[in-house]
RNA sequence: GUCCCGUUCGUCUAGGGGUUAGGACUCCAGAUUUUCAUUCUGGCAACAGGGGUUCAAUUCCCCUACGGGAUACCA
């Protein structure tokens, strides 16, 4: 069976994209691109009442940051589209197989009014009975092609009356698949029920769709999380009964991410109370207009996301971990990921992110964002040099582009206070008077670099007869306002002659 | 309730019939840095429990417990 590859990402537009699917997207993406297989993005929208406006719009552009493109999608086009099932089934695409099944016995028509299921699920809940559900053992008792003469089937359907599709599933059959990940999985066909193919009004099921959808686009793997397990043998049985078998995809279950304190799936309202964000970007919902912060607003790479959440559930085996996207999708296998759900680690994450700031990030590129960053917060006139001295200097001490910012403002203008607790432990009644001094001593340096300004300061301190250890760190006062940073000779290199002095002499003026 | 999947340091995980059970994050300590951080070195810390099988089980099998998923005209 040597069917090409071609995978597809099938989110369902009822919200924002969470961070368990975009790790789902992302496995689809690394084994497609390692392939050199299709990648397709096909929105299932076919429960129209669930629908949240943007959701679709979100999704696009979530993945559009984390660099998953499609080859074929509601966006890119392709040969197998519409990509929207509601568009598919407006075309008829779905019904045609719903007759098909109808018309070989896979299917039947079900006639019966919500209060009837409800009755029956009360009944079977009071009998309490082993196996729930519309199945070979209950529809002898309700309303369908089982009970009905044919005859008045076509009536109710000619009249117009309100019916479904349902499968007809086999009253004792095994059905066993394959799944990648798990190994040889089966299911006894009588704790499976007759699900609803076609909804009242001719949209399908998710289940039908979907079947019908990747067969028709021929996908190769269908990746998805672990929630679907259950449902695969309807698939096997949908694939067999349409004569699709031969061509089935393989299945690959993905562990699921669950909640930081390792408490259930993983979700936005653990996410609200335990204070993370489960959204790759933010969101704000349509309805209660509550903004939800992304990942992307909270300054995390997404080259360093995707590492992470590519290591969330997958490892390659060894102990590499830092893998950039070609890397990753080098190294990425299907075989190696795990079985078991894994609890999203929210240090982990802030660490990859330091890694790609201190290492896997060109200069070039967080001189780019920072001025970006400093734009936001006002600085909109920093030169080239000078944010290439602050990425310099701030780079191994945040975490976060924008904290070079927020942890570094001293670079970017003169302090406006100075840090109380170190004014009372390190600014003596000399300091003042010392301050003066070396200011003017720095006066005489002819370049204004690293080395020469310690050279000065070596010897002004020396010819003072006074200890280095007592005026590094009020010098740092003076410069800063605050207690720590880069070095403070860097630090003054950094300002030029001009500013440094001026600091220097405010400070002693006003700390005395 | 029933079915399905799972269970190695706090977390992410490697491993696999005989190992000092390895790595990473977090945390702690030391070195470097006249600050902070980085970096480096070291440390704490795990095979859910009970039965088998076997000369030998954390590894294979069964049971239990626990966790998760599914049981919708939701995906």
């Amino acid at each position: 069976m040597t069917k090409p590859i071609a995978v597809r990402f099938a989110p369902s537009p009822t919200g924002p994209l969470h961070i368990g699917g975009v790790r789902t997207a992302l496995y689809n993406y690394l084994f497609a691109r390692q392939h050199g297989g299709r990648l397709l993005l096909r929105i299932e929208d076919t429960d129209q009442g669930r629908l949240v406006e943007g959701a679709e719009n979100y999704i696009q552009q979530s993945l559009a940051w984390l660099g998953i493109r499609f080859d074929e999608g509601v966006a890119e086009g392709g040969p197998h589209g519409p990509y929207r099932q509601s568009e598919r089934a407006a075309l008829g695409m779905y019904q045609q197989y719903a007759d098909q099944l109808l018309a070989s016995g896979w299917a039947y028509y079900a006639f019966d009014s919500g209060d009837e299921l409800e009755a029956m699920r009360d009944r079977l809940q009071k009998e309490e009975a082993s196996i729930q559900g519309y199945n070979a053992h209950t529809r002898g008792s309700m309303l369908n092609s089982f009970t009905l003469s044919p005859e008045e089937v076509q009536e109710r359907v000619a009249r117009g009356d309100s019916y479904v599709i349902r499968f007809n599933m086999p009253a004792d059959l095994d059905i066993e698949f394959q799944d990648i990940v798990r190994g040889t999985v089966s299911f006894h066909s009588s704790q499976l029920d007759d699900k609803v193919l076609l909804k009242a009004g001719g949209m399908p099921t998710y289940h039908l769709a979907n079947v019908v959808d990747d067969h028709l686009m021929e996908i190769s793997h269908v990746i998805r999380g672990e929630e679907w397990l259950s449902s695969t043998p309807l698939h096997v049985m949908l694939y067999r009964a349409l004569g699709w078998e031969d061509t089935m995809p393989a299945f690959v279950h993905l562990p699921l991410i669950l909640n930081p304190n390792g408490q259930g799936k993983m979700s936005k309202r653990t996410g609200d109370k335990l204070g993370f964000s489960v959204f790759p970007c933010t969101w704000q919902d349509p309805e209660s207009g509550n903004v939800s912060v992304g990942y992307r607003e909270q300054g995390y790479f997404p080259e360093a996301m995707i590492n992470f959440l590519a290591l969330l559930g997958w490892n390659p085996g060894d102990e590499e971990e830092i893998m950039d996207r070609d890397r990753l999708i080098e190294r990425f296998r299907l075989e190696r990921i795990n079985q078991s759900p894994t609890n999203f680690n929210l240090d982990k994450l802030k660490w990859f992110n330091e890694q790609y700031l201190r290492t896997q990030t060109e200069e070039a590129e967080l001189v780019r964002q920072l001025a970006a960053a400093a734009k936001a917060e006002g600085f909109d006139n920093l030169g080239e040099s000078q944010l290439q001295g602050v990425v310099r200097l701030m780079r191994e001490r945040v975490s976060f582009v924008h904290e070079m910012i927020s942890q570094g403002r001293f670079l970017l203008e003169a302090p406006e206070s100075y840090d109380e607790a170190m004014k009372a432990k390190q600014w003596k009644e000399q300091t003042g008077e010392w301050m003066l001094a070396l200011a003017n001593a720095w006066e005489e340096v002819a370049t204004w670099e690293l080395m020469a300004l310690e050279a000065a300061t070596e010897a002004w301190a020396a010819g003072a007869g006074i200890g280095k250890g007592k005026i590094m760190a009020p010098l740092r006062l003076a410069l800063t306002g605050v207690s720590g940073g880069p070095g403070v000779m860097d630090i003054a290199a950094f300002l030029g002659k001009p500013e440094t002095l001026a600091r220097l002499r405010k400070a002693a003026h006003s700390l005395g």
